[in-house]
RNA sequence: GCCCCCAUCGUCCAGCGGCCUAGGACUCCGCCCUUUCAAGGCGGCAACGGGGAUUCGAAUUCCCCUGGGGGCGCCA
């Protein structure tokens, strides 16, 4: 049998990054197996659940590069993948189950059911509810007959124990006794998660599921539901939380958790993709840099970790510049532009845009979030303000004075514009001026960007032209005096 | 309170009874390269939570403790 995996988040928040990494071990699993890979949503919470966030999934998803099969806004088998959708369907399974008896309708108060759980967690009992405060079954079937409002609760088979192979912590076994009889539809008609979430899991035809530990405990539910639907049980796999750098569980106070903030912040989709596939795997073994065809044919469920794994930003930020660097030249430019402009506050020309491919290479180098390249190359297209404690630094000491106004004489002469011309001028001024390398250079450096920080000097010279170089190197030479 | 899961450098991962004086990556610290900043090269610091047991032999198996995480809703 064909290998079916779904990812099927609820749209009430973000994606955030531990639902990133569940969405890619079901692809990597999907695609290493030749299954499909299924994009649901598990919207029965409508009061939470809006379009903003389904959308922001979908566009995340995407993003991250991890294409599904079947599912929203490619379609399949099923008429829909929306739970809000499929409300009839979770209706009948309900009444099937109620007919056979695997079900009841509940009429315990929420009071009551306080009452019990409290009572069961003093005595050091479960508090999982057995229905031990509901009417016979014929009395239930006046109740509902009149009108009464009343759940659907799974009758929980106890004595007895659920156990099941999970792919990544092996044998897991439940007694009876912690599970309790839940609710499978609301007194309003409407399915919970358990029901609808397993519904779909059997009429999608789902062989793996695989989601995070918060649902480890859930997993005898949906068991005894789909057995009860008779239908064959999946293989479950259920992925480590992530953590913060504190320890505890990731949320907003740790930084950023939603995806679409670090593609906001200027990380690269297969340096993420990269980063999340190692919380929890390794292609086994030294490599941490790999691409997302090796890890679809190296991945492994059974080779994943069984412990919770901290999101720490140093390395994802360390690989984003690896990925950036194997950006090949056009696609880096192609990349930065609309940053670029964005942080200039208009768009460039076509000398311009000459110019940002000429530099490019050099600030590729150099980034680690395409964030900051706005800031390294904003002097070459927009005038510049020199930057305090750099001018202090390079400015004031002894010798920069004159390296300013030689490099200047030595540039004017020049005929020929290019790295190599500029950089024998500027070395033979160095030479005739007895200065260093470090002294007579940095205050170009400053001089020509603003910053004692720069792409290469060399390089950014030429990028500016002649024109501009010279009236800079007369300006600085004048604030200086 | 009850149940479940987890436990190797600060962090992520390798290790699945002898190859381990525990390996790689990130971070950090030196040095080299160097016009700045990066990148790159070289080197360094740094871990098997504790206690029992099994075994000729345990990071690897078992038990207990401790610590961390998750769950116990008409949320998902």
């Amino acid at each position: 049998m064909s290998v079916r995996v779904r990812f099927a988040p609820s749209p009430t928040g973000f994606l955030h990054v531990g639902g990133g990494r569940t969405a890619l071990y079901n692809y990597l699993f999907a695609r290493n197996m030749g299954g499909t890979f299924i994009l649901r949503s598990d919207d029965t919470d409508r009061a939470r659940s809006t379009t903003e966030f389904q959308q922001d999934i979908l566009d995340s998803v995407a993003w991250l590069g991890l294409d599904w099969d079947e599912g929203i806004e490619v379609g399949g088998s099923s008429e829909s993948y929306r739970q809000s959708e499929r409300l009839a369907r979770y209706q009948e399974v309900a009444a099937q189950l109620v007919a056979d008896g695997k079900a009841y309708h509940s009429f315990a108060s929420p009071e009551q059911l306080d009452e019990f759980r409290k009572e069961a967690m003093k005595e050091g009992r479960s508090p999982a509810y057995d229905g031990r405060h509901e009417p016979d079954p014929g009395e239930a079937a006046a109740l509902v007959a009149a009108g009464e409002p009343a759940t659907v609760r799974f009758a929980v088979p106890r004595p007895g124990t659920t156990v099941f192979t999970d792919v990544v912590r092996d044998e897991v076994t439940f007694d009876h006794l912690q599970v309790d009889d839940f609710v499978i539809l609301r007194s309003d008609g409407t399915p919970t998660y358990h029901l609808a979430s397993t519904v779909d899991d059997v009429d999608f035809g789902i062989t793996h599921v695989i989601r995070g530990e918060d649902l480890l405990s859930s997993t005898p539910k949906h068991i005894l539901l789909t057995e009860a639907m008779g239908a064959q049980r999946a293989t479950y796999a259920h992925l480590s939380l992530l953590m913060g750098p504190d320890g505890k569980k990731l949320s907003k106070r740790h930084g950023h958790t939603a995806i679409k903030a670090y593609r906001d912040e200027g990380y690269l989709a297969p340096a993420v993709v990269n980063y999340l596939a190692l919380l929890g795997w390794s292609p086994g073994d030294d490599e941490t840099v790999v691409d997302l065809d090796e890890m679809i044919r190296r991945f492994d469920l059974n080779a994943v970790s069984k412990n919770p794994a901290i999101f720490d930003t140093d390395k994802l930020d360390w690989m984003n510049g690896v990925y950036i660097r194997e950006m090949n030249p056009d696609q880096f430019v192609a990349s930065v532009l609309d940053l670029v402009e964005a942080g200039l506050g208009r768009s460039l020309g076509e000398d311009e845009q000459a110019t940002l491919v000429e530099i490019a290479p050099h600030v590729q180098e150099r980034a680690k979030h395409l964030t900051e390249v706005p800031d390294q190359v904003r002097f070459l297209f927009s005038e510049i303000e020199y930057d305090e404690s750099s001018w202090q630094k390079v400015m004031t000491k002894e010798g920069a004075d004159v390296a300013v106004s030689a490099a200047r004489d030595s540039i004017a002469g020049l005929e020929s514009w290019s790295v190599e011309a500029v950089e024998a001028a500027l070395r033979g001024m160095l030479e005739a001026k007895g200065l260093s390398a470090r002294k007579g250079l940095q205050p170009l450096r400053v001089a020509i960007s603003g910053s004692s920080v720069s792409p290469p000097l060399f390089e950014s010279i030429v990028a500016l032209g002649k024109e501009r170089t010279l009236e800079r190197l007369s300006r600085a030479h004048s604030l200086q005096a």
